[in-house]
DNA sequence: CCAAAAGTGTTAGGAGTACACCCATGA
DNA sequence: TCATGGGTGTACTCCTAACACTTTTGG
């Protein structure tokens, strides 16, 4: 093994992904060869940490690699560390000799980030491997990766209802419905319309735009930005942004 | 180094106790001698794990050891990985070399814990260098460990609003005046004691019970208890413990 | 009888909720 | 002209916040 590598620490990340309709998740195709069959799963994108990267950087460095985005919004959210946790599958094991891991047990610290679909996709190339999936869909994965991806999802909730985050998964400019949609799609619930507008126009950082969409085929929405100035200036401890 | 150990990866726990005043961390003193000069701080209890432990048993193996206390509310709420956290500072480096530290990063998964000082006091006892030290006094710090300190306090108070945790800081029966007391304490506010109550008496889950303060030199208050049988029969996803 | 904390109700203002119709655009 | 989502106001209920006096005990 790499001897730049810490052998016991890795880090994965939960890249969530919103493009106006679902939650979604960036996973990287793993095939397992075992007597001569094929098998196909999927993995949380990560890697081990180099003896002089800071964790924050190991998991840009983890994202840039296999995305060309950078300076995405990060949250380390949890560490998972349980002694058989690469072990507890047969497949696990196999994969793990194929690429010639080291027998050591991994603690891995475990990021999420959010990112837009609709804007961003000329801006970035995946790695070949790499898929967006649908959260209620994942299918079978390796090692504990749908328990990280669990409490991704929750601490994500968590942090939605608490910071202006949802901005992270929308395009700059965006309309009320859209910002709508990404709360009922990532809370799970549903709102009233009016409700929901009246209660972001007392939202002082979600500043309307003189703009409008072009090219749908109905009334075109006012565009909408959110300020991070405004939002740094009149912040409360106990800010709420649940609607 | 101990061959059990793991090299990279360590515990740190913020020990959170209440004694009906005040919030208090239970820190471990350092002595650090250096060319004959004694210097003195304080560390947060922890240490490297096993091998073969999993990590919330090393958090509670080196509580158990500290304090004699088992069944601890633990959280694990970041992992702090700098790659110079522990060569910071000259008292740091000098300490290390005194302990016979191996020259190794050191990645720490840190947990906070909480405990009521009033009725656990005669049923622990501290290891003789480890002492309750006020929340907004403690002094100079080993490390990253102040760092740690506001993370933990941070978090603690984002999960005091949606989560039942004020009951591992009481004893089992408490007034209602010693549950606002506390939450005034932890979240820094005050709450008019009228609406405080009427708030409470909407929540199954905080019950009345037929005993009474003795040896009080006032009016005896009522005492109540929380059921986590009621809170868990009746809890809603959004559940919301702020008051 | 004094000190100390317990316990208790009302009102006014603001926030949340439920609900239905017309508007502007592209096809 | 039709289909599609955009945009808007009102009434009712519930929660929040402000506020002061009597009670029970130990000393």
């Amino acid at each position: 093994m790499d001897p730049i590598l810490i052998p016991n620490v890795s880090i994965d990340c939960v890249v969530f992904g919103f493009d106006m309709q679902d939650l979604k998740v960036l996973l990287v195709d793993r095939d397992i060869e075992h007597n001569g069959v094929l098998h196909h799963d999927r993995k949380l994108p990560g890697d081990l940490i180099r003896k002089d990267e800071e964790l924050d950087s190991a998991a840009c460095r983890i994202l840039h690699d296999l995305s060309g985005l950078q300076n995405l919004y990060l949250n380390q959210f949890g560490s998972f560390g349980g002694v058989n946790r690469l072990k507890s599958k047969e497949r696990d094991l196999i994969w793990l000799k194929q690429i010639d891991h080291p027998e050591e047990r991994v603690i891995t610290i475990a990021y999420y980030t959010l990112i837009n679909l609709t804007s961003a996709k000329e801006e970035y190339i995946l790695r070949s491997n790499a898929k967006w999936t649908s959260l209620d869909s994942l299918g079978e994965l390796a090692f504990d990766h749908a328990e990280i991806i669990t409490k991704a999802y929750s601490m994500m909730k968590q942090n939605f209802k608490v910071n202006p985050i949802a901005f992270e998964l929308l395009p700059d400019k965006f309309t009320l419905s859209q910002l709508q949609k990404i709360y009922e799609v990532v809370l799970k619930t549903q709102y009233d319309k009016r409700n929901f507008r009246k209660k972001i126009s007392q939202i002082s950082c979600i500043v309307p735009i003189n703009e409008k969409q072009t090219n749908v085929a109905h009334k075109p929405a006012r565009l909408y930005m959110f300020s991070k100035d405004i939002y740094e200036k009149t912040r409360k401890d106990n800010f709420d942004f649940t609607v």
